[in-house]
DNA sequence: TACTCATGAGCAA
DNA sequence: TGCTCCTGAGTAG
């Protein structure tokens, strides 16, 4: 389930399972030729920002992965299992194994390019920030465009971490329609739309799954209770028992309530 | 067995 | 906006 909480979770289970450790890695699929150049090397730290995730084993060797709307990770403890499916890359220690299956990007980077990338990448929830410098850039760069809310918080540029699930659910919560432009927005929903982020997020990063509902933050519900409107279309709202809409915006499907979120 | 769908994003037009 | 790529799960027949 790759938004902004799974990629911190494996970043925070990288760093506990293989932080200084040399790694032995693979591709079983054959479609990570780099796999070569990290493999017995040292995994200094893992990091992520939003979406991607960087394994860093020196400082122009970095692994940049991607998940994608597909990409999965599955750890493995004892003996390496045999490989079924399509498996892109294997990090191994002694008793550990991690696996990865079919990630848009895994590709070995220098630090240019890693800066390049990470200039491209709109502040991150799930990253500390004392100061609010990142509220601050996230604010600003939703108030001077004309586009609509639900589309910004798509973009990885704007906000990073954010995907279709939680899009959705902080618009809800938040009580803003998707459409309402950004420059439209005020600096109270601003705030709200930034604390929400950080706030689910971290319950995401804890739980490993996206649950939205305050009385269900604690425990996870089980999937049908999770969320406000994600896969809801045409099921009341909770709240107002207005039917949820299912729209299709930039080619993704974009759930709301057009009771609560007027 | 075949088809559809999904939590993403880059690219061309 | 539409097409493309990546993979596996769920469902229809």
């Amino acid at each position: 389930m790759p938004e902004g909480h799974t990629v911190h979770r494996i970043a925070n289970e990288f760093n506990e399972l293989f932080g200084g450790k040399v790694l032995r890695v693979d591709s079983p699929q054959g479609r990570f030729a780099d796999a070569r150049l990290v493999n017995g090397q040292k995994l200094i730290r893992a990091s992520a920002v939003g979406k991607q995730m960087f394994l860093h084993f020196g400082e122009d060797l970095v692994l940049r992965i991607h998940l994608g709307i597909y990409g999965k990770w599955q750890f493995h403890r004892g003996v390496a299992p045999e490989v079924i499916g399509q498996v892109r890359a294997r990090f191994a220690i002694k008793g550990i194994t991690a696996e990865l299956r079919g990630p848009t990007v895994c590709e070995v980077i220098d630090s240019t390019a890693l800066a390049v990338v990470s200039k491209r990448l709109g502040p991150d929830p799930l990253n500390p920030d004392p100061v609010g410098a990142e509220f601050e850039r996230f604010a600003a760069r939703v108030k001077k465009s004309s586009t609509a809310i639900g589309l910004l918080l798509m973009n990885q540029e704007v906000i990073s971490g954010i995907g279709n699930v939680y899009r959705a659910e902080i618009l809800f919560r938040a009580r803003i329609n998707p459409h309402l432009p950004g420059a439209a927005l005020k600096p109270k929903q601003l705030r709200a739309i930034w604390d929400d982020s950080v706030m689910l997020l971290n319950v995401g990063v804890v739980h490993g799954v996206m649950i939205t509902r305050d009385e269900f933050l604690a425990e996870d519900p089980g999937k049908a209770e999770r969320n406000w409107v994600y896969k809801r279309e045409g099921q009341p709202c909770r709240k107002c028992r207005k039917k949820i809409v299912l729209e299709i915006a930039a080619g993704r499907k974009l759930y709301f309530c057009p009771g609560c979120q007027r």
